[in-house]
RNA sequence: GCCCGUGUGGCGGAACUGGUAGACGCGCACGACUCAAAAUCGUGUUCCGAAAGGAGUGUGGGUUCGAUUCCCUCCACGGGCACCA
């Protein structure tokens, strides 16, 4: 298979006529992970942990293959592990499936393949493809989510979630499909319409479960402080995902009058009750149920608020949408003066699920009620005036004013600040009661079983579940306003009207109502003679499955149908790596303390909210359910770019190209005919912006493909090689090659060198003193130490130039004719000592390639089971420093100094220096700024 | 719309905490080897300029002896937005 190459070197002393392998990755790759799985390297076993570490990649959906971003994700964390082996720790580095989801179902329909069989041919098809990358992973611990013996423990702890309080069953709107009559994803809604009937979505009510993520709202904000180890910026996204805001609610009396059932209040949310002098309307949410009254009576308000269901209920539809509101012509009464009314509207941009679903609008402060006030011609009062404008002149038009500054045209507040302004409201009307005549009647509070946000008040108790204010009892005295502090946080709605997903343990009964499933019966799986011929949740229509006994009363009954959302998978299946044989349990609380938390987790930046807020609300619920004994899943977080490629185009047809056909076009571009008889040349091709590969855009590579042609090894390094890892690399052919060269090239370099070292273990013996030999031994533990913390830094690309600059250096070793390697034994266990170390520096990335040059290099033993080397400190320390030297903050020289120097002594040799004489023209330096070991700057 | 990022040569990028801008790689050019090509090796490669020198990290401003790094403004591109995973 390999062909034999001469390689001759004219011109080099030592150029010895040898015949050099080429190195074959085809044969090789195989060989090495054949060594590796037969001998068990890479299993941990639960015992004998001693220092632990544990890496964890973002599991995939088995889609079916894997791709380019997988490659990168599961690259790097396989770097980390490698090395963490190699440091003497014990490392857990699993995988596993992320088995349900829709796309099973999607198959099912499109190409009546059963979910099960679509979903576990993928996982095999994946699973050769992965251990097909020489990855160091457990398999011994591999789980699906989509195996019973996995999704039981997960319902055994919804039903312990339950009993503790934190799971509740309640309304909520879903995008429901009128022609299919069926839910629809957000992804599934294009452009306000079903992706398959293209009917226009509706809103729709259904009694879901909902998992209360809002009681742990404060804890996992302030929880955030504590994760050092994670990007600041997704610490950002998820404290303002959080969002906790303090402000007040503020009842608002309606004008009885005007109302058509004695509504008498609504109750509003804000967090700037200083602008209230400058409100303008009162807006409710379209569900409000003081919009729901005012609509019974009102055909054309009516017909208003259904037309806002007509939307899906994705939150970027929602406030992309046109700005819409609809007068009541309920007026609400201002609260600090009764005979100021503001009209009460329904808008459309108001979200029941925030506050109290209510607001009163300030449009010279909000740019939303401004867009507002100007299409109803409501006009605007500024109240807060910008520092240094003038208050007389101050007008808004077009552009609200948020900032602070002092109040205006607001009565007994006029001169405060807006601190000052916000905390006087609070305190007058904290102090103030409706009167008796507006506190009557039925007030607009939520129904029972709606939903709630973080509601809690500002005393001390802000982490406890949110709770309705009921109305008080007649003769209770609730203030017009009160502090409050408020979640944008919602809570976790789990339902979901599908098959392939963890059933939910419930029995519905007549008479008892909702009965959870007792252990004993655990775990409910999912019939498999489900049909998929038709839109709709099989399990809901199908013949027999749902009907049961009920556990309690034994009457007939029927099961929950819903299945639980797949975040719910994956928000534990970390936890259930550290031990994932036992029957028994979802854990084993001993071996959860023995591993978590995971000291590495590796995944992509689109994971920065959801999954990661949910796995920590998750391990906090288990925690209070006895199953773990930590807070927080994961210690430290890595979010990597994402894999980006360039498109192409076909100009004349207007269809996407993909890279592989592009790559034969441009070898051959005279005529390529596509096999579809369609001639293309070179120039009817457009080469587009790069982009995330994705198959709508054609631009994607396949990994088999890439390894087939060049090997595992070169794809890892690549992927590591080009790009910081937490942004987008983008694949490039000529990369690609580059890495391939460079991987030859190694295995060249190690040949040439091999016969002319001294055996393994012979560096220990080095002389020290003799200067070349000092000078490589430098250079290999510096590369050594600057490699290391670049890996520990998960800075891979920079480790890499590192590992570059060596080989340059150790290319010179092998071709230096003055240093013959043959003749000089110190000079050749230096060069020994530098060849076994850039084999250990390059095992993690390339370490297939690594085996293969570690075994020519005369080990016996596997490079992936060497501890790492150690660096020697004295080796790192050189005798002179070299200073760039600056006139005037612009570089004009260096000088080189002792290391040891003194700073009088440095100012010396930098005023000796030509330039600096030249400049300063014998005046004496306005300043000399030393920074030392760094710069030096002469001010002249 | 809201939240979060990113922007440096022809290209990917480097520059630890404010201290030599362009490490390392790709590409390109020239040279060596070759009948030739590939592969390999060598040299060069931010821009303007013959040079001296000057300019330069998306834009415009600010702080500093010194700014890719800190602050403000604007522009462009990307990610997330709760039923994609």
């Amino acid at each position: 298979m390999s062909r034999r190459l001469a390689l001759n070197r004219p011109g080099k002393t030592n150029a010895i006529p040898m015949a050099i392998d080429r190195y074959n990755h085809r044969e090789a790759e195989a060989r090495w992970q054949k060594v590796w799985d037969e001998r068990g390297i890479f299993v941990t076993p639960n015992k004998d942990l001693g220092r632990k570490y544990y890496v964890l990649e973002m599991f995939p959906y088995p889609s079916g293959r894997i791709h380019m971003g997988h490659v990168r994700n599961y690259t790097m964390g396989d770097v980390v592990a490698r090395v963490k082996r190699a440091l003497g720790f014990s490392v857990l580095h699993p995988m596993g499936w992320d088995a349900f989801g829709m796309p099973a179902e999607n198959a099912a329909m499109e190409r009546k393949v059963h979910p099960k069989i679509w979903t576990y041919e993928n996982i095999a098809a994946m699973k050769a493809q992965l251990k097909s990358m020489g990855l160091s992973l457990d398999w011994s611990r591999e789980i699906a989510t989509c195996d019973p013996a996995y999704y039981k423990h997960q319902q055994k702890m919804f039903l312990d979630f339950l009993r503790a309080g934190m799971v509740e069953r309640r309304q909520s709107a879903v995008n429901w499909d009128p022609v299919d009559q069926t839910v629809l994803a957000n992804e599934q809604v294009i452009d306000g319409r079903g992706w398959r009937s293209g009917a226009v979505v509706e809103q729709r009510e259904l009694t879901q479960w909902f998992f209360k993520i809002t009681a742990f709202a404060q804890p996992l904000l302030d929880a955030l402080d504590g994760l050092d180890r994670w990007p600041e910026k997704v610490r950002l996204m998820q404290k303002n995902w959080i969002g906790r805001s303090e402000g007040l609610s503020i009842r608002f009396a309606l004008d009885q009058g005007m109302t058509s059932n004695g509504e008498s209040e609504v109750k509003i949310f804000t967090t700037r009750p200083d602008t209230l002098f400058g409100a303008k309307f009162v807006a409710v949410a379209p569900d409000h149920p003081l919009a729901a009254a005012a609509a019974a009576k009102n055909e054309k308000l009516a017909a208003f608020i259904a037309e806002c269901r007509h939307r899906g209920t994705a939150q970027a539809e929602i406030e992309t949408a046109e700005k819409l509101g609809f007068d009541t012509g309920i007026k609400a009464l201002h609260p600090f003066d009764p005979a100021w009314k503001l009209p009460v509207y329904v808008a459309n941009f108001i979200l029941m699920e925030y506050g109290t679903g209510a607001i009163f609008g300030c449009p010279a402060h909000d740019q939303r009620d401004l867009d507002f006030v100007n299409k109803y011609r409501l006009g605007n009062i500024p109240v807060v005036c910008p520092p240094d404008v003038d208050p007389k002149t101050f007008v808004v038009t077009d552009t609200a004013y948020d900032g602070d500054g002092r109040m205006i045209n607001s009565r007994f507040l006029d001169g405060m600040t807006t601190a000052e302004a916000k905390e006087e409201v609070a305190r007058r009307l904290e102090k103030t009661y409706l009167s008796p005549r507006a506190g009557r009647g039925r007030a607009p509070e939520r129904s029972e079983g709606d939903r709630v946000t973080g509601t809690a008040r500002e005393s001390g108790r802000a982490s406890t579940p949110p709770h309705p204010s009921p109305l008080p009892a007649s003769g209770e005295r609730e203030p017009v306003a009160q502090r409050q502090v408020n979640f944008r946080l919602r809570d976790w709605g789990i339902s979901r009207q599908r098959y392939w997903g963890c059933p939910i343990p419930v029995v519905h009964c007549e008479v008892c109502g909702v009965v959870p499933v007792p252990e004993k019966d655990l775990p409910v799986t999912l019939p498999e003679d489900v049909t998929f011929d038709r839109p709709g949740n099989p399990l809901d229509r199908h013949p027999t499955w749902k009907r049961v006994a009920c556990p309690q009363c034994g009457r007939p009954a029927t099961r929950e149908t819903d299945t639980m959302d797949t975040f719910v998978d994956s928000s534990w299946y970390f936890i259930r790596f550290t031990d994932p044989w036992t029957k028994t349990t979802p854990t084993d609380p001993a071996m959860v303390d023995a591993w978590m938390p995971v000291d590495q987790y590796i995944g992509g930046i689109e994971h920065a909210i959801l999954h990661l807020l949910y796995s920590r609300f998750f391990t906090r619920a288990m925690k209070k359910t006895g199953h773990v004994g930590l807070d927080e899943p994961f210690a430290g977080l890595f979010t990597q770019g994402m894999v980006v490629h360039e498109t192409y185009r076909n100009k004349k047809t207007d269809e996407w190209i993909s890279p592989a056909e592009f790559q034969g076009i441009a070898a051959k571009p005279e005529v390529t005919d596509l096999g579809s008889g369609s001639i293309l040349k070179l120039e009817d091709i457009e080469v587009g912006p790069v982009e995330k590969m994705s198959k709508s855009k054609r631009n994607t590579v396949d990994p088999d493909d890439i390894i087939a042609e060049y090997g595992a090894d070169v794809a890892r390094w690549f992927m590591l090689s080009d790009s910081p890892p937490e942004r987008d690399v983008i694949w490039t052919e000529e990369g690609v090659k580059g890495a391939y060269r460079f991987a030859q090239r190694i295995w060249r370099l190690v040949q040439q060198a091999a016969p002319h070292l001294p055996l393994p273990g012979s560096s220990l013996a080095l002389p020290v003193e003799q200067a070349g030999v000092t000078a490589l031994r430098m250079q290999t533990h510096q590369a050594l130490a600057g490699v290391t913390n670049e890996i520990e830094r998960l800075k891979f690309n920079t480790a890499i130039a590192k590992i570059y600059t060596f080989v340059n250096i150790l290319s010179e070793v092998v071709d230096d004719p003055n240093r013959n390697l043959t003749k000089d034994s110190g000079y050749a266990a230096a060069a020994r000592e530098g060849f076994d170390i850039l084999i250990q520096l390059i095992s993690p990335m390339m370490p297939h390639l690594a085996e293969e040059c570690w075994a020519a290099l005369g080990h016996d033993s596997l490079v992936a089971q060497t501890p790492w080397p150690a660096v020697e400190p004295a080796l790192l320390i050189e005798d002179t420093v070299t200073l760039p030297v600056q006139i005037n903050g612009k570089k004009r020289a260096d000088v080189t100094v002792s290391r040891n120097s003194v700073a009088a002594d440095v100012e010396t040799a930098v005023l000796a220096l030509d330039a600096v004489k030249r400049a300063l023209a014998g005046r004496p330096p306005k300043k000399v700024i030393i920074v030392p070991q760094r710069i030096v700057n002469v001010v002249a």
